[in-house]
DNA sequence: CAAAATTCATTCGTATGCAAATGATATCAA
DNA sequence: TTGATATCATTTGCATACGAATGAATTTTG
């Protein structure tokens, strides 16, 4: 496939020419995995930089808790998109530090009934104005237009 | 603030209503954060659908040292935005299977470069048409508009 | 030049994140 | 009812991801 052989659109051959010839101008800056990898990490960092002592899933088990109330670890686990695994450790980590506590199903006795401690829901409470501010400082590179338009196309990528 | 003192605007009434006094209305499913990260879930769910080898990090590493050529460690992290400890793993692992080698630099003893190997550059080469594919079906919720405006807009973001 | 500050790499500790295997319990179906 | 399935939770193993501490080498600066 010699460029030679390449009959000419200007912008098109000249793309190729500034290129390698086995090189078919594959940039990973420009791949969406790579990008979306990278705003994750930047939303963890503003995450982190507001709120020091609770990770982003610790908040979303606990925000999760406070808006539906007490729900067995699988189906919580479910709606805030974690596989039972990461679950649990989130879980644990939250009932050792006292902000959940665990429970048996009375009739299923497979299920493990997790619901926010008085501690838990003062925490949560006090959080949310912050994770508002975390929110607001993520979208902050947008205008509010483009941010409505992101969050409605981002939203149908999830 | 009893609701009756608040006067009436309809959709915001009936919105207010609709939720508990002490809430105001915090959805974690609505935030950036949340859905940022169940974004990048289905991409990598997407990537390891199709490249089950070899993990987005891994492949990023691979694809950067295809592109230009031999660096240093640290450098290759910065590229690929992975701070020393991460990309140490990464390329670790990279090693062992043969697709990377390493050698001390000459000039600056503290650093360690990385190149591709015969194997990994083979390997990065058939690989970056299903990178192709990846990236297509990770915005295939999109049209080709909404996917060009999404581009943008997360760039901004990352 | 010599001390201070930086840079590069490594290591440790902690926290997701997921696949796969396992055990206990529930539900479905023949 | 019992045998097959499915669900819930746990555990193990592996792979990011990052803060913090450390050591070696380089660069900056007084």
């Amino acid at each position: 496939m010699g460029r030679a052989e390449m009959s000419g659109e200007d912008n098109l051959l000249r793309l190729v020419e500034a290129e390698e010839p086995d090189e078919n101008g594959y940039h990973l800056q420009d791949q969406v995995g790579f990008i979306l990898r990278k705003a994750h990490q930047r939303h963890v960092a503003i995450f982190a930089s507001q709120i020091g002592d609770l990770t982003p899933p610790q908040f979303a088990a606990l925000a999760k808790l406070h808006d539906i109330g007490e729900t067995s670890q699988n189906q919580l686990g479910t709606l805030i998109a974690m596989d039972a695994a990461t679950v649990k450790g989130v879980i644990d980590r939250l009932k050792a530090r006292g902000l959940v506590e665990l429970s048996k199903h009375e009739v299923d006795k497979r299920r493990l009934l997790v619901n926010l401690t008085a501690q838990g829901r003062e925490a949560i409470e006090r959080l949310i104005p912050l994770a508002r501010a975390i929110t607001e400082e993520t979208l902050a590179p947008l205008s509010a237009k483009e941010a409505a338009t992101f969050m409605r196309l981002l939203a149908k990528l999830a």
